[in-house]
RNA sequence: GGGAUCUUAGCUCAGCUGGGAGAGCACCUGCCUUACAAGCAGGGGGUCAUAGGUUCGAGCCCUAUAGGUCCCACCA
């Protein structure tokens, strides 16, 4: 029993200690029982390479909110984890690290890298976990997963395979972007587009058989090294003439077609353009509708190949110069433009990339993707906040083939073997030992890897045991929500989609909620180069990890960005002392109290059943907010109900009853005390789960009322209809209307608290009067009253009362000496104001015959009963203001 | 070019289906009142971007305009 709290919280004596706890009580360990609802969410998979930041924090708080709520709620909550090799962000790193040890990739050979990155994975790969639990992530940490562990590895091949023998899966030489940095394709979706200024270079190519030139516009003058013939519009009668002659194309000193086609805008540049196949995504389909060769000029660093003449060995922007000053010397440049532009990047490495024809792995989207826009506009997966799902629909509606082939080492390699014997191409899940066209022995592996989200899309079954048909797969899938930032719905929530349809014949979750990005107080995207961003552990270090996911939370709609601020934290910080040290007073209080389970509630008194009704109606809502995703709202109405009505109001009503031994109702208000704590701080568990443990297991212990071992296995709160208290907590409503007008009173009135006054409540409402005869004992606390009189009329009042006028009542208090007439005018005078505006509003609502004849009878009732409380409290404003006035 | 979203107190933002403008921080005043100064009490501060419309009634719905942010497309 002795157990103290200290006067200040301090999360780091506790935080590690009950994570631990958890741990070691399973508490988040999951089986399939059947004789429960399951509640799953499979974790966006961190980078085995990543540190935790604030977009983690955010995302991971979401996730255990709901987890620890569901959790509560008698759901079998299953949040399943683990992390993502994220092939080319790993393999940078180490590519990186063997730099600084004067080593290339290369020189390690494919095994030795592969090594390599396994133990890169195995001393790095827990880093990120350990941060999650730092959060007080209740993750089943028993069924840690890894995009690359052996059954992961088992179902990406088995998709693969399937795919492939189905026709979606093909591999053929089309225009991809090619990382010249990273050396490798990258997909549609991985190239960021950046306006830059550059240039508008105007060159004359001559026209063969002629006298004189087209002059065509380009941004990019080292690819005409590739030009394969010029296109003008149909109908372009400037051009018309040309089509189906020749020009030279220069420095080449080729002829090479002018092609007519629709493609060009006859209004942009001169209406001329180069058609490179090989290095343009629209020159190529131009190519291919007129047949032309296809001439790549680059080599795989970016550097101008063989088919670049003399400029072969060149860097494409080195060959730019050359190029550009060679054409100045020939007398073909017209002119230089400049000229804003957007440039695709790489994603990861920020380099310019180059569209390039290489042979590459695709998956064909069109049919695959068809379940899944069906799915989230039938609503069998819904999106939320639904503004997304135009975003969504952005992307399937304009899908083109998903190029998943990467020339990189680290990752799934691509389960295709190649004969050399009969160049026969074979897929298979396991590697083959002979050819089963020609038989020979002579095979070899295709020496690419798998896109990274080609298994993270697999990720919701492939987590739970697929492709073996486990029991963990048949109960919990689909998993109930997805819970992720809005900038990875295309690399990956449209992708599990799709699989989820292909491969499972089902959706991989039936919800998705969106959060935004978390700004820096600026606005801007936190960022390593900025050094801007703020670590999370630093954030719990100083404030603990309640206050940093308390700030996450509040004040922020769904799918909205936020800024963080510290002050934010602060204020979490700040909460989390609130609940601790009115606990603190609690459990003092409760020490020597002997508290059943139950009470006697005839013995409850009005503030009792106030306080009951308020904590009721707020398990309500916030139920009702937490299952609508409204995390933000749920928090801060249990933030108010706990600081305002709870600490603010209740336990300070209160008070004079815990410290009078003779007071019989000691005990309910003590019982009540304990429960509203008890249920307050369950449904603050899963946004502040350390410090609500903590307080509920030592309020247990002193209270001997013991439900669970955890608050986080504890019974979610429920609503419970006997506990609207209505007539109670109009009395106790209008109480503290009483209380605020006594103290807003004696402080316009510079009244010191030490000074107590008598306070008189005058009211012919005998319902009134009684209210107040039942609750004197506030106002000695609350209103720093001296005695409280209640009465009928308004005999044996001193003229030089101050007064306040409250809906059924006015209030006098006597300062005899302390009475300043005119401030005590100006004052009432304030309030007459308002009044008037009150009965303004309310006068010309009701005065308008439309709204009598067209708004709800309810409606009309309210207003009705306002305009009679407000006239009634502006008659006694005016007769006290006479009365002043004398 | 297409689309989304935002514009509310000095700052950062809530405000769910239309029915008397809110929070945190900041500011002013007074309080070390036996849980908490990371606190208590009181206060000031907003033609809810602009202009129309729908409605008995609009911060909320519709249209237009201005400005900001973002996504997609990629006119060489």
């Amino acid at each position: 029993m002795e157990k103290e709290l200290a006067k200040t919280y301090n999360p780091k004596d506790i935080e590690e200690k009950l994570y631990q706890k958890w741990l070691d009580k399973k508490y988040f360990h999951a089986e399939v029982d059947r004789s429960k609802e399951p509640f799953t969410i499979v974790i966006p998979p961190p980078n085995i390479t990543g540190q935790l930041h604030m977009g983690h924090a955010l995302d991971n708080t979401i996730q255990d909110i709901l987890i620890r709520f569901k959790r509560m709620q008698g759901y079998n909550t299953l949040w399943q984890p683990g992390t993502d090799h994220a092939s080319i962000a790993t393999e940078v790193k180490i590519i990186e690290k063997l730099r600084e040890e004067g080593k290339e990739k290369e020189d390690l050979g494919r095994e030795g890298f592969l090594e390599r990155a396994w133990k890169w994975k195995e001393e790095y790969g827990g880093r990120i976990i350990n941060q999650l639990m730092k959060l007080g992530s209740s993750c089943d940490w028993d069924r840690e997963r890894f995009t690359m562990d052996e059954g992961c590895n088992k179902a990406v091949n088995k998709v693969f395979v399937k795919l492939y023998n189905e026709g979606y899966i093909y591999k053929g030489s089309r225009i991809i972007n090619w990382c010249p940095i990273c050396h490798t394709s990258i997909s549609d979706a991985e190239v960021e587009y950046e306006e830059r200024e550059g240039h508008f270079w105007h060159i004359k190519y001559p026209i063969v058989g002629e006298d004189g030139f087209v002059e065509i516009a380009t941004t990019r003058p080292e690819t005409m090294l590739g030009d394969t013939a010029v296109a003008v519009h149909p109908d372009d009668e400037r051009y018309k003439h040309l089509i189906g002659k020749h020009v030279i194309l220069p420095i080449m000193n080729k002829e090479i077609p002018v092609v007519a086609d629709t493609y060009v805008d006859m209004e942009f540049g001169t209406g001329v353009v180069k058609i490179t196949p090989a290095h343009d995504p629209n020159d190529f389909e131009v190519g291919k509708r007129h047949e032309l060769p296809e001439v790549n000029v680059m080599n795989d660093d970016a550097t101008i190949n063989e088919n670049g003449g003399k400029y072969a060995g060149m860097d494409r922007y080195e060959a730019r110069k050359a190029i550009v000053k060679e054409l100045e010397e020939l007398g073909l440049l017209v002119k230089v433009e400049s000229h804003s532009h957007n440039v695709g990047t790489h994603d990861r490495c920020n380099t310019t990339v180059e569209p390039m024809i290489k042979p590459q792995w695709f998956v064909k989207m069109d049919e695959l993707i068809k379940p899944a826009v069906k799915a989230v506009k039938t609503g069998e997966i819904e999106i939320i906040p639904e503004r997304f799902e135009k975003m969504y629909f952005n992307w399937t509606d304009n899908i083109r083939d998903w190029c998943i082939s990467r020339q990189l080492w680290w990752g799934h390699r691509i389960p295709a073997y190649y004969c050399d014997s009969c160049g026969q191409t074979i897929v298979s899940e396991e590697e083959p030992s002979r050819c089963h066209i020609c038989g020979s022995t002579n095979l070899r592996q295709d020496e690419d890897t798998l896109d990274t989200w080609f298994s993270s899309a697999l990720w919701p079954f492939s987590t739970l045991g697929w492709p073996e048909k486990t029991e963990e797969l048949d109960y919990f899938y689909p998993t109930s929500v997805l819970v992720t930032a809005y900038d990875i719905i295309f690399f990956w929530v449209i992708r599990m989609v799709f699989s989820g349809y292909a491969h499972m014949g089902e959706k991989p979750f039936g919800k998705v909620l969106f959060h935004g990005l978390i700004r820096d107080s600026e606005g801007r995207k936190m960022s390593k180069s900025l050094g801007n961003g703020v670590d999370p552990l630093d954030v719990i270090d100083r404030y603990g990890a309640d206050a940093l996911r308390f700030a996450l939370i509040t004040g922020n709609a769904p799918g909205n960005d936020m800024r963080f601020y510290w002050e934010k934290v602060e204020a979490g910080r700040n909460f989390a002392n609130k609940v601790w040290n009115a606990s603190r007073f609690i459990m003092m209080n409760l020490e020597k109290a002997n508290l059943s389970e139950n009470i006697d509630e005839s013995l409850l008194t009005q503030a009792d059943r106030w306080i009951l009704s308020k904590s009721n109606t707020l398990v309500r809502e916030a139920t009702d907010n937490l299952e609508t995703f409204e995390l933000g709202i749920a928090a801060q109405k249990i933030y108010d109900f706990i600081w305002e009505e709870f600490c603010d109001w209740y336990i300070e009503m209160v008070k004079p009853r815990l410290y009078n031994d003779e007071d019989n109702t000691k005990t309910a208000a003590l019982w009540t005390l304990q429960k509203v704590l008890t249920n307050s701080l369950k449904l603050l568990h899963p946004y502040m789960p350390f410090v609500t443990e903590e307080i509920f297991c030592t309020l247990q212990e002193m209270t001997g009322l013991k439900e669970k071992d955890s608050i986080m296995i504890s019974m979610w709160p429920e609503y419970n209809p006997k506990w609207e208290f209505k007539k109670d907590s109009e009395s106790i409503e209008l109480i503290k209307e009483a209380v605020k007008g006594i103290r807003n009173v004696r402080s316009e009135m510079n009244v010191p608290p030490s000074r107590k006054a008598s306070v008189i409540v005058v009211s012919n409402n005998e319902r009134v009067r009684e209210i107040f005869t039942e609750s004197k004992s506030f106002f000695a606390t609350l209103g720093f009253a001296s005695e409280v009189i209640v009465q009928e009329d308004k005999s044996g009042i001193s003229e030089d009362a101050v007064s306040t006028v409250i809906p059924g009542a006015q209030i006098y208090i006597p300062f005899a000496d302390l009475i300043d007439i005119d401030k005590e005018v100006e004052r009432l005078s304030k309030e007459k104001e308002k009044l008037e505006g009150e009965l303004k509003r309310v006068n010309g609502m009701l005065s308008n015959p439309n709204f009598i004849s067209k708004a709800p009878a309810s409606k009309i009732e309210e207003e009705k009963a306002k305009l009679e409380k407000y006239t009634d409290m502006m008659n006694q404003v005016m007769q006290r203001l006479e009365s002043l006035k004398k």
